[in-house]
RNA sequence: CGGGCUGUGGCGCAGUCUGGUUAGCGCGUCCGUCUGGGGGACGGAAGGUCGUGAGUUCGAAUCUCGCCAGCCCGACCA
């Protein structure tokens, strides 16, 4: 992309409204607009980020086995007459009457349609075990929404369904979401640790959230420190061995790691005290094992292998696509910007032009730019006419994790300057040897 | 929802207490010239129903009342 084409409302001052950094950084940076308390529009740089994190969690559900579809924002009030949560889930259910005054629901969550769509379809355990999730927009009427995007009312999540014959078949289900979403969150370059948690109205007895350390945390959380250290890394994992899965799932939850809900001082006491760490954390998604919660009231039930009709044990597993965007600026930025990771960053590099208008410095970025889209990389060209210092703030402000520098006075020794947003480390080589190493980098992303 | 606060060009603010010609400033935008490796300089220009409605007054951004929107703290939540 050129920037001399592109829509990047960048800002130099920040917006009064905004008073975390998450919040001012990607209003800086034209990521979003404010439309209405807790409501915002995408703008092409944030709706980047938020595509790229989408497609991490598509990827990482596809490798787990799990199937994508697609419901509805708004659902019809009977099924949540059904479940009895239409009257308990309050006043941040937002309810909407149609033209027929009918009443209907823009969807907080999806347990009761998802339920729906089983019990119309699924009659054999034959058919089982089947997990189903989407990603689409969900709206809580928060009483007071706050924070950007980590507080919306109107919010990006992924939510799946796991339907299973029984107990031990749908832990293993949950299992494999801890997994898949330690997985995903390290690809965004994120360490969110599974602490045990409170069901809330979701109900169940098994559940972990996932939280991301910082100091903005909506959660005060209890941890043994060696935890943040864990990692998956390049480790293949086998999704259909229940063992190993349950055995990552047990590496990564056997150290203490527990939000104020569960905390628990006596066992925490028992952390040696230099692991013993208090801190706030962002909650990025949730898994919830609910056995028959939803299937019993709902009639989703299955034939067995004995010819008896049981309901379906069930779970559902949330990451807040939307959210983990302020997470991870929350995580990853400087005074100066948002740091992008690899994975999850809008354009690969940036290529700034310190001379526009200079035919040699002109040509040597069209080289680049056109070499590093034959590599598969999306770069963002600033082929603006803005002064040196001008073109290097937005960079550093829209948090491009590499930028390659393209001056006459580098040119004129055949080099350009390759640099890192994390370290500010800079290295001059080639233009060939640019795009060779840039290659490179994101050939493990 | 309780408490605190704010609405003035695209953004950040002053002016309001003490009512009085054409409502200012910085940034940004546009044009020109000089510049050119960390938000440059100079010259010129565009852009405002002062959130909104009613009232007081000779006169309202400024005073009064209502309404709307937004922000912060709390309770609540992913």
């Amino acid at each position: 992309m050129r920037l001399s084409r592109y829509f990047l409302p960048v800002l130099k001052e920040t917006p009064s409204e905004a008073q975390i950094v998450s919040h001012r950084l990607m209003l800086r940076a034209g990521m979003i607009k404010q439309q209405a308390a807790g409501i915002y529009s995408w703008l092409p740089l944030g709706y980047r980020v938020l595509r790229r994190i989408e497609a991490i969690v598509h990827e990482e559900q596809a490798r787990a086995g799990h199937i994508p579809l697609l419901m509805p924002t708004l659902q019809p009030a009977d099924l949540w007459q059904e479940s009895g949560r239409y009257d308990a889930y309050g006043p941040e259910m937002l309810r909407i009457r149609d033209r027929h005054k009918r009443d209907l629901l823009y969807g907080p969550t999806n347990e009761e349609m998802i339920t729906d769509i089983f019990r119309s379809h699924v009659s054999s355990y034959k058919d089982l075990p089947l997990t189903l999730y989407h990603i689409q927009w969900k709206f809580r009427d928060e009483i007071r929404p706050r924070f950007g995007i980590m507080r919306g009312r109107e919010f990006l999540m992924k939510d799946g369904y796991n339907f299973d014959i029984d107990k031990d078949a749908a832990l293993h289900a949950y299992n494999r979401h801890m997994v898949s979403y330690l997985r995903s969150y390290e690809r965004m370059g994120l360490t969110a640790i599974p602490m045990r948690a409170a069901s809330g109205p979701i109900g169940g007895d098994n559940t972990h959230e996932f939280l991301v350390l910082a100091q903005t945390g909506e959660s005060e959380v209890f941890y043994d420190d060696r935890v943040t250290g864990l990692k998956l890394g390049a480790r293949d994992v086998d999704y259909d061995d229940r063992d190993q899965v349950a055995a990552v799932c047990g590496e990564f939850t056997s150290l203490y790691a527990r939000t104020d809900e569960t905390h628990d001082e006596a066992a925490f006491a028992d952390v040696p005290e230099a692991h013993r760490k208090v801190g706030r954390g962002i909650e990025v998604g949730q898994i919830f094992y609910f056995a028959t919660k939803y299937s019993e009231p709902m009639g989703a039930v299955v034939v067995n292998d004995k010819g008896e009709r049981v309901p379906v044990h069930m779970g559902s597993h949330g990451i807040g696509v939307s959210r983990l965007l302020g997470a991870i600026i929350e995580a990853s930025h400087d005074d100066r910007g948002i740091i992008w990771p690899e994975g999850v960053t809008p354009f690969h590099a940036g290529i700034v032009n310190l001379r526009q208008g200079d035919a040699a410095t002109d040509a040597a970025c069209e080289g680049l730019y056109g070499a590093l889209k034959a590599r598969g990389l999306e770069p963002l060209y600033d082929d603006t006419s803005e002064r040196a210092g001008a073109k290097f703030a937005t960079q550093d402000l829209i948090g491009l994790p590499w930028r390659v520098t393209v001056g006459p006075r580098g040119l004129a020794a055949g080099k350009v300057e390759l640099t890192s947003r994390r370290t500010g480390e800079s290295e001059e080589m080639s233009p060939e040897a640019a795009v060779a190493r840039l290659a490179e980098i994101y050939d493990g992303v």
